[in-house]
DNA sequence: GCCCAGGCACTCA
DNA sequence: TGAGTGCCTGGG
């Protein structure tokens, strides 16, 4: 992979992993706008991006060197090996094969731990359009202004005061009530989640004392921004593909899915997951 | 108008 | 421990 900045953009170059409409459309991150011929405009770390494909290579811009450095390349986990990491689960079985080769883009965001937190305890029971649009709807409430009509998310500190009828006004429905307390379990430090040496069992079990966060909301922030590759995490879609292709279609327990995924894909679980998520939701699979 | 969505909490056996 | 049920909201 090459990087390397031409005016305002950084241009990202020989990267065999990387489709952006995969990564971002992959279903672990919600603040994208999908603008003309492949562009997407994202809003991540109170930052305006954006983001096109130009003839195999990747264009980021308005960034710097700087900026890059610091933010898009650990935010895009541009430095990992992402071909290896395809080629050692497609070695796995026929299945991660399929998967790999048909998302062979995507690759897995380095989010905000608590912008990441409070997205998936509203993706609960919801659809990704209406997700998207509570979240904005936060942002554009509580967070700061950016540019093009964009608002970064609002810290926990920030949502200090405000009430569960004031998140219900956004169209949280009865996730209101989940935000506030993770507002406030974050913000008397009654958890902590930025103990990076904390064992993943020990960090779920921190982000579960939050009401409304349960195993499918705390394993996706422990994939998506705690960089805990090695969780599963189990939606309806992953559960369905999982049944269908492992378990002979029939109705599986949790827990044995889980335990499966952990002996097979051992650390890459987390990897797995994302391209068995997209394989199922694109192909609908057990829909 | 009904049904259900990338779960979770709560109840009851 | 497990099965059953209700939940805001809004699009099909």
């Amino acid at each position: 992979m090459n990087y390397e900045q031409v005016g305002n953009k950084i241009v990202i170059t020989g990267c065999n992993s990387f489709d952006i409409r995969q990564t971002l459309e992959c279903g672990q991150w919600f603040r994208y706008t999908a603008l003309a011929e492949g562009e997407y405009r994202i809003v991540a770390f109170s930052r305006v991006l954006n983001i096109r494909p130009v003839n195999g290579a990747v264009e980021l811009y308005p960034c710097s060197w700087e900026e890059f450095e610091s933010v898009w390349m650990d935010f895009f986990d541009l430095s990992r090996d992402y071909d290896a990491i395809k080629k050692e689960l497609a070695d796995k079985d026929e299945v991660m094969r399929e998967a790999v080769a048909f998302g062979g883009g995507i690759r897995i965001l380095n989010q905000d731990i608590w912008e990441c937190l409070i997205s998936f305890i509203i993706s609960q029971n919801n659809r990704i359009p209406r997700i998207m649009r509570i979240i904005r709807n936060i942002a554009q409430q509580y967070g700061g202004e950016l540019r093009d009509g964009e608002y970064s998310f609002p810290t926990a500190e920030r949502l200090r005061d405000i009430t569960v009828m004031d998140y219900m006004a956004l169209k949280t429905g009865f996730r209101a009530k989940y935000i506030a307390d993770a507002v406030e379990k974050f913000n008397s430090g009654e958890i902590n989640i930025f103990q990076t040496d904390l064992p993943t069992t020990a960090l779920r079990g921190e982000l579960m004392r939050i009401n409304g966060v349960g195993p499918k909301v705390a394993n996706c922030v422990l994939v998506f921004s705690c960089r805990r590759r090695e969780t599963f995490p189990i939606d309806v879609w992953v559960k369905r593909v999982m049944e269908h292709f492992y378990f002979d279609g029939r109705d599986t327990r949790l827990a044995d899915i889980e335990a499966l995924a952990n002996e097979r894909f051992g650390e890459l679980a987390g990897y797995a997951q994302q391209y068995l998520f997209h394989y199922a939701r694109q192909l609908r699979i057990g829909a």
